[in-house]
RNA sequence: GUGGUUAUAGCUCAGUUGGUUAGAGCGUCGGAUUGUGGUUCCGAAGGUCGCGGGUUCGAGCCCCGUUUUCCACCCCA
């Protein structure tokens, strides 16, 4: 028999993983809900118009394609066929695909549902992704993200609000992380006063990587893709910008002065950390000029979270993006949101073992019983006790002592109610303390309050 | 997509220069113990050595291909 494995890039969760899997996503949920956001779901497939050509030509190839159903060959000449061209013939034979991320079916359901929405439209979403990425440390072909975006409003305060989240998310979760923000417009300014307009996709990615591969790599990066030796030359003193926050702006003022874009975006910029000052964020907020972020569709405020503990990459990111809803015909709609990568949070968690020690999903009593007419006398008492919420279960199986106890001793179930002959003529159980071994001879309503404390 | 790396029992891993019948720990199951788990002792089950080909009298071990694991690059949560 062949052993059976799932693709590459996926995993499977047990029950003790999810306990703390969920832990992180009511934790984010809880949050979300404070600032007003409500929760949506859309279908894990989306038509490949929807998704492709939004994420760059890297995203396309990336993106998990479905095949037809169906004799998808038919309609296709035998020129097509020998033509080889995979792009081509993938048009033909493949209209749908996986989710690559949640902000652009969003945009989508934004434009589709329009008219059952109000403005701004704050909405949270926690859904698995895929992508079609080569797996390696902290990174998955299925995983999920938690976003939360609002749409239909311009004012900064939103940003504020989003920072103001992961702030909450990660001083529950009991994360030390470091935010780092950047603006679009900032980077544009700076393409625009170097003389690269056209260059600023080739020149963020470049100095994205300077904290990498250094300074000389970055310029060896910019010269080979075609920036002239001037405007290397005068992108220098930007790349070596250090001091607070504070002083980068100001500093950044001078430089991009000529530069109407650029100056938005430092004013912008401005005004996010005066009210984070305001405010009283505890997260440690630093301008990084090398964030930008892979994502065409930014056009504002971008985010980035790191982990201080844990060499794991972002764990959360975002950003503004004006008119992503425009290429879905809807024009106007201004959003900014954020992205927290649940797996990696889940993967610093464990490797910090930061975990509650109790699991609301843990069962509280385990009744084990000698036999048909125990086990059936114990049923009344399990209604009782869930009725009151308290996790309960019956061995439904007529086994030995043993191995019911040793089934609750793996399950970890901190008590155990034995019956027997003797208990129900009393009607009562003996209830017994796994982790001291103690045990009485108690009532269902000493059951109840002993388990209702314990809780 | 590029480079490297890994694959032996359910899990974690040994396995000598290529030499008879493949090893351990953990886990599972049974027993010591028919009203008591986590400790201890005894026993059992469990393998197409990733797959395919080649070299050899003989391959878990060497060679080629392929898949897979993990790591790095590109990119990204």
């Amino acid at each position: 028999m062949q052993k059976p494995s799932i693709p590459k890039g996926t995993r499977d969760f047990t029950p003790e993983e999810m306990a703390k899997r969920n832990y992180i996503f009511n934790t984010i949920k809880d949050v979300f809900r404070l600032y007003g956001y409500q929760q949506i779901e859309t279908p894990a497939m989306e038509n490949l118009s929807t998704l492709m050509g939004k994420y760059g030509d890297e995203g396309d190839k990336l993106l998990f394609k479905i095949l037809n159903s169906g004799d998808y060959l038919s309609g296709l000449s035998d020129e097509e066929l020998l033509g080889r061209n995979s792009t081509k013939l993938t048009n033909r034979i493949s209209e749908k695909g996986l989710r690559y991320d949640l902000t652009v079916p969003f945009a989508r359901f934004v434009v589709q549902n329009r008219d059952k929405i109000t403005f701004p439209f704050r909405r949270y979403q926690i859904q698995p992704v895929w992508r079609a990425d080569r797996p390696q440390k902290g990174r998955y072909r299925e995983f999920y993200q938690c976003d939360v975006d609002v749409v239909g409003s311009d004012s900064l305060l939103n940003e504020l609000e989003l920072i103001q989240i992961v702030d909450e998310v990660y001083r529950r979760l009991k994360i030390n992380v470091c935010l780092k923000i950047n603006n679009r417009k900032v980077l544009s300014g700076i393409a625009e006063i170097i003389g690269e307009k056209d260059k600023i996709v080739d020149i963020t990615v470049a100095i994205d990587k300077l904290d990498k591969i250094g300074l000389d790599n970055v310029n060896e990066e910019l010269a080979s893709k075609g920036v002239q030796p001037e405007a290397i030359e005068k992108l220098q003193p930007i790349l070596k910008l250090s001091g607070s926050n504070n002083e980068k702006l100001q500093q950044l003022k001078t430089i991009l002065a000529t530069s109407e874009t650029g100056l938005k975006g430092v004013e912008e910029l401005e005004t996010i950390f005066n009210l984070c000052e305001k405010m009283g964020i505890q997260t440690q907020i630093e301008l990084d000029l090398t964030l930008a972020r892979g994502l065409n569709y930014y056009t504002g405020a971008i985010f980035e979270v790191k982990a201080l503990d844990v060499a794991i990459g972002s764990i959360t990111g975002g950003g503004r993006y004006d008119n992503l809803t425009g290429v879905f015909g809807m024009e106007g709609v201004s959003g900014v949101g954020i992205s927290f990568g649940a797996d990696r949070i889940y993967d610093v968690l464990n490797q910090l073992e930061l975990y509650p020690e109790t699991s609301s999903e843990q069962t509280q009593v385990l009744f084990v019983h000698f036999g048909e007419n125990e086990k059936l006398y114990c049923l009344p008492w399990l209604k009782e006790l869930r009725a009151k919420g308290i996790n309960a279960e019956v061995y439904p199986d007529n086994a030995k002592m043993k191995k019911q106890m040793s089934y609750a001793d793996s399950k970890k179930i901190p008590f155990v109610a034995i019956v027997g002959e003797t208990e129900m003529n009393e009607n009562k159980v003996m209830l017994k303390d796994m982790k001291t071994g103690e045990q009485n001879l108690i009532s269902l309503a000493e059951l109840l309050s002993i388990l209702a404390i314990v809780r």
